[in-house]
RNA sequence: GGCCCCGUAGCUCAGCCAGGAUAGAGCGGCGGCCUCCUAAGCCGUAGGUCGUGGGUUCAAAUCCCACCGGGGCCGCCA
């Protein structure tokens, strides 16, 4: 495998064995300090002030070493060996490598090769995506790109979630007012946004009469005190109706009409919870018709993400209907009693206890504080949690996977932790190791906090139609209105996606329109822009010729270049084996940076014969590892923009 | 209170896992560059007690300890 970068250390690797001989120890392993070099210290340095303490001068000795093929100097300064590259040679391997595999280029022997499956997003039908579930998409579905790119397999899964408490108030509201939400989604109005207001409409109205009824008991009993906290309370979810009412007098006047007929709302809730999961064929099918309208927006707002999957998983089916749930509570119940506890009738795992047991701390990755967990509600209906226990053994039972990983937020640490516990316990231990938590952190507005219940959020579709609108200032009065469109919207994915992605995910991420519509350096639309240039050199240019002759003088932005690209593999490497998508977007912008710099420089077109053929070669090489980056970001390339 | 994550330039971040030479980018500021392959660009410039205090080391943004500050979780929600 082409691994221009490896090939040159394997080369130091052989100059220090020269030297170990030399000085009669081994100090090959000064090769895991391999370090860059400052500008005019050449490309590498290893730092070796002990071998200088413990030998004296070295200098005699390494220019008595025979240097390899692709090193061309050894100068040893302030107690470094900097290490310079025989550029001719090694921009011979480099381009040599990208022109003969084209887009291959970037996979390497390091690369992780293994079966994945990843499962990500997995918003909860009930109203559209927000700003999170973007940072969420992204990550995973660039994940699955990177981790395909380097040769392993990979299977995308959306978990729909659609046993959720929040899914009896999109059921019930949506049956109240279908033939209204039916009548706009054919409008034009997307689908998951209807039905997104009627989940909280109906969430808001059903409070309000809990609140309402319990306020009246209190005063009944005297307990004004306490009453007048929840009509404060109340009141707040009066005024998300009244911004509803402003917002879609209609739908929520119908909602509060059809709502009202019934006697008791909440109670109501809890029936078609219940229904739904022991498989009442009414109320699954009412949940289920909403669900699957919020499923085709979802699927609208993806696709112009250039987000896929392979698989969309009903909570329903792969851990309910199939008797997951109860399999969960027998073999748990089977395998270790002793962890299992009523309390209140409510079935507990013991997972803090099981862990202390056993000190699985290494093994399953897990916290040092783990709560208990709840598995079966009082009234014997399940949890999340054990759902989800069944989801993964779904998974185990159907496909062979390495690795599992699930692109979750940080908030959910405890119970993917008590998830792998449970099933260690079950005795799947091999698919507790296996289960990744590929955890991130929030997506916060500035300012404030985003609620879906309270209908407070930035959603996707805003979010890539603002920067589309914004995108499209720029190139409506170059293109066609057609053309423009395609561009704005190309555009607006890639800044979205980089800035997404660009930021480690362990990072609390605060969102400003700022930094997603910054379209200049360190952005998705610089990047475009860079490929666009160096694409349109290529295409004028017709042929890339045989590079059969590297110059002998070439430029320092060159050699960087040559240098830059060589890395590329490496950092596809280490970017997949660690799971680090930052990696990728910091060396595309550092290439961009180098490239358009150069570009300003040198003339390559109109540059002398023989130059002009390396050039090409050069420009063609960046234009192919940045279109392989891109791809694997999701990052639209264009050939204008 | 316990657990997890974060703290680097006015702002957003990279570098920390595998310690090494003057701590890097971008945004914003200031000053320049379009008869020439797309100026969404390029060049220059200002801007930093790497949260604080100890420790380990020839060497600490990086490793260890304590503390301070911010976010998240600690539900018969997801």
């Amino acid at each position: 495998m082409h691994n221009p970068y490896d090939e040159l250390i394997r080369d130091v690797r052989i100059f220090l064995e020269s030297l170990s001989a030399e000085l009669g120890k081994d100090i090959t392993n000064y090769l895991n300090s391999v370090t860059r070099a400052p500008p005019n210290y050449g490309y590498l340095a290893i730092p070796v002030h002990g071998l200088i303490r413990e030998y004296g001068n070295l200098e005699e000795v390494i220019n008595k070493v025979p240097k390899p093929r692709l090193i061309s100097r050894v100068l040893l300064i302030n107690g470094y060996l900097n290490i310079d590259v025989n550029i001719n040679e090694y921009a011979n391997l480099v381009l040599g490598a990208v022109n003969s595999l084209g887009e291959k280029y970037g996979v390497s022997d390091k690369c992780p090769r293994a079966s994945y499956i990843i499962e990500h997003t997995s918003a909860n039908p009930a109203k559209p995506m927000h700003i999170g579930h973007g940072r969420n998409a992204a990550l995973g579905d660039s994940l699955a790109r990177l981790l395909r790119f380097c040769g392993s397999s990979v299977r995308v899964h959306f978990y729909v979630n659609d046993c959720g408490d929040q899914m009896p108030y999109v059921g019930i509201g949506y049956y109240v007012v279908k033939d209204l939400v039916l009548s706009r989604v054919k409008s034009g109005v997307k689908p998951d946004e209807v039905i997104g207001e009627v989940y909280s409409i109906t969430y808001a109205v059903t409070e309000i009469k809990r609140l309402s009824k319990q306020i009246e008991q209190l005063s009944n009993e005297g307990k004004y005190d306490e009453a007048n906290k929840l009509i404060g309370e109340r009141d707040e979810w009066v005024s998300v109706i009244n911004n509803f009412l402003n917002r879609d007098r209609e739908l929520t006047e119908s909602l509060i009409k059809g709502l009202g007929k019934f006697e008791d709302l909440p109670l109501m809730i809890k029936q078609w919870s219940r229904a739904y999961e022991e498989g009442d064929e009414f109320v699954r099918k009412v949940i289920r018709e909403a669900v699957d309208l919020v499923l085709r927006g979802f699927r609208a707002t993806l696709d112009r993400l250039g987000v896929y999957f392979d698989s969309w998983d009903f909570e329903s089916e792969v851990a309910v209907d199939n008797g997951g749930v109860s399999r969960v509570i027998n073999e748990l119940l089977t395998r270790a009693p002793q962890y299992v506890e009523r309390e209140d009738g409510a079935l507990i795992f013991r997972a803090d206890k099981y862990a202390q047991d056993l000190g699985l701390w290494d093994e399953l990755r897990l916290p040092r504080y783990i709560p208990k967990a709840t598995l079966l509600r009082s009234d014997g209906t399940s949890l999340y949690l054990t759902r989800d226990i069944a989801y993964a053994l779904w998974f185990w039972a159907n496909f062979r996977f390495d690795a599992l990983i699930r692109v979750i937020g940080s908030e959910q640490t405890h119970p993917q932790a008590q998830l792998r516990l449970a099933l260690h316990a079950m005795g799947y231990h091999e698919l507790a190791r296996k289960i990744m938590h590929y955890s991130y952190e929030m997506v916060n507005l500035a300012g404030m906090k985003m609620s879906g219940r309270r209908g407070v959020y930035v959603t996707l579709d805003e979010l890539i139609n603002e920067t589309k609108s914004r995108v499209m200032d720029l190139v409506k009065s170059r293109f066609t209105p057609e053309e423009a469109d395609k561009v704005a919207e190309a555009v607006a994915v890639g800044a979205i996606r980089y800035s997404f992605v660009s930021v480690s995910p362990n990072k609390p991420l605060t969102f400003s329109w700022d930094k997603v519509l910054n379209l200049r350096q360190n952005s998705g639309p610089f990047i475009q822009y860079t490929y666009v240039r160096a694409n349109s050199i290529i295409e004028k240019a017709g042929v890339v010729p045989r590079l059969t002759n590297i110059p002998s003088n070439i430029a320092g932005e060159e050699k960087e270049l040559v240098l830059i690209l060589g890395e590329y593999p490496e950092v596809i490497a280490k970017a997949a084996q660690d799971l680090r998508l930052e990696y990728i977007t910091e060396y595309v912008n550092r290439l961009s940076l180098l490239f358009n710099s150069y570009y300003e420089k040198y003339p390559v077109l109109n540059s002398e014969p023989g130059i002009r053929e390396f050039r090409l070669n050069l420009v063609n090489a960046v234009r192919t590892v940045l279109g392989s980056a891109m791809e694997i970001l999701g990052i639209p390339r264009l050939s204008r923009m």
